[in-house]
DNA sequence: GGAACTTGTCGGCCTTTCCGACAAGCTGT
DNA sequence: ACAGCTTGTCGGAAAGGCCGACAAGTTCC
């Protein structure tokens, strides 16, 4: 029933919100107990009827069979579904460190994105949006600035395939890109408030424009609890089981990939190691990062 | 390209301005005189180059080898593309008179549908629609009439599966039906204007709502000049040769079925023979007309 | 031919939203 | 710390569209 959404824009609508990106074959590990804190009800894992041996496995290793990267149709973000099976871990392969991090398999479709925290005004009042310069600039295609107040009407697709069109208008003083007529609609349609985050995506040499959303927070993000024992239980069993997962600024990620644990043993990283770090901030701009490795 | 449409909501949306639905292995006359009349520029016979020796034929009979039923892109209208394969006509088969209008297969579909020429005040003023009440009582779910103003929101899906929806609300002194709000934004959206018509239809147990429309008249009906005159000169050299069609009020039918000028054969009927014939009309009434058979 | 009903048009008014003014906040020097 | 630039918020104004009043047109007796 969710939309299946392509790799390259899944990844733009999730942003970094989302530090692993599951793929068929690849070898992750499993952390029950963070699965367990996003139950919608607690789970005691001492009390469960029938118990629920998984306790002592503080993780359990994977290898994914089956990923689908979905839309949620009410809210329109991101998620994926997998489906895991559980295998014995036979520690670190030993890799020349050339090979250690292969590149990720270069995309032949460009894609640039844009994304914004929506402001008060943004969500309701006047029912305009005001666009990053950057955004505009970097973005959509080119105004004529010679016209008093330039203008031009964009089609933009969201993760459901839904077009919307927004006029797109360069006014004010000083001037300023906005979004007027359409604005208004899409924000009623996905019912959009003040923190929610409206990602712009341009995709390939036919600058093809896409929308996606990703939520302030919501309840949506914690899952059934019956869902979530039966996965830790099937888990323990060594059955395949299944898990859906919504990358959300802030929610444990209870699926990590092997290479990222292994690099963190093999790099020896230990609290107090001195880190400089390149992040990808909302706004799509890069900062340095210096700091201290925690945990 | 044009959005392919099942029969029944086909039949519906053209309304009584085609009185032959074509379907494959039908026996058909193809006039093309009439043919030419719809063409974009005139088509002089005696003085095209090459020369078209049709000219003396007044009819062509044929065989209907392929039909799409379609919906226009840009207008909506419904309209068919057929492919005709020229054949020898043997004269009328004979038939007991109990078998010579076999009734249409029955459907299993229920389909009931109400069509109203658009007002002025339909097409801008004021952003509304006002609703028959023959419309609203036999289409539309049923209102509860204890409410102060009772009011509910249609879903309505057009003839390319887009889904429009309506707020129908039954208020005023006297009260009157009205489709509100979403209405302006078809309205727009479709380009309607003061004479074009709407056709609301009802399918199956499900209720379902579609919506046609049937343009006032456009420049669009006329078919280019080439199309015409290469379909003209394929059925003379007896080719299998493809012929657009959109219905609509006024616009003379080029291909009809064998069965209707059999009938009209049959029956004997001569200019000045007196006629008493139900007519459907556009808004779903069936009126008696008395009169004089004229051509 | 008259009463009852249906529906097209209109002006009033409320809501939406488009607009520039202004100023707060950020950036780069 | 200051100048210049970007963008969030606001009140005014214009446009859109919902409303009942009214009356023209129709139907049914």
């Amino acid at each position: 029933m969710p939309t299946s959404v392509p790799l390259h824009l899944w990844k733009a609508s999730v942003g970094n919100a989302c530090t692993y990106i599951p793929r068929v074959d690849d070898k992750v590990f499993y952390f029950p107990a963070g699965h367990s804190e996003l139950s919608s009800s607690p789970i005691d894992i001492a009390s469960e009827e029938p118990p629920v041996s998984v306790a002592t496995a503080s993780t359990i290793h994977c290898q994914i069979v089956e990923v689908q990267l979905l839309a949620d149709n009410d809210t329109d973000e991101a998620f994926y579904r997998i489906l895991l099976q559980p295998c014995p871990y036979r520690g670190p392969i030993f890799k020349p460190s050339s090979a250690v991090t292969p590149p990720p398999p270069p995309s032949t479709m460009s894609l640039s994105w844009f994304s914004k925290v929506l402001t008060q005004s943004d969500a309701h009042n006047g029912g305009g949006y005001s666009i990053p310069r950057a955004c505009a600039e970097s973005l959509f295609p080119p105004l004529n600035y010679a016209d008093d107040t330039p203008l031009q009407t964009l089609s933009v697709t969201d993760m459901h395939g839904t077009v919307w069109e927004f006029r797109h208008i360069f006014r004010g003083n000083p001037k300023r890109h906005l979004l007027t007529t359409g604005w208004s609609r899409f924000v009623t349609g996905k019912s959009l408030t003040k923190e929610d985050s409206v990602v712009f995506m341009k995709v390939g040499v036919e600058e093809e424009l896409f929308v996606g959303i990703r939520r302030r927070r919501r309840m949506g993000e914690l899952r059934g609890r019956g869902e979530v024992v039966n996965a830790m239980r099937k888990a323990w069993a060594g059955e395949t089981f299944e898990v859906t997962y919504y990358p959300r600024k802030g929610t444990l990620e209870f699926i990590v990939g092997v290479d990222a644990v292994e690099r963190v043993l093999r790099e020896r990283w230990a609290p107090g190691v001195r880190v400089k770090m390149a992040v990808e901030m909302e706004d799509s701009r890069k900062i340095w990062v210096h700091g201290f490795f925690i945990v």
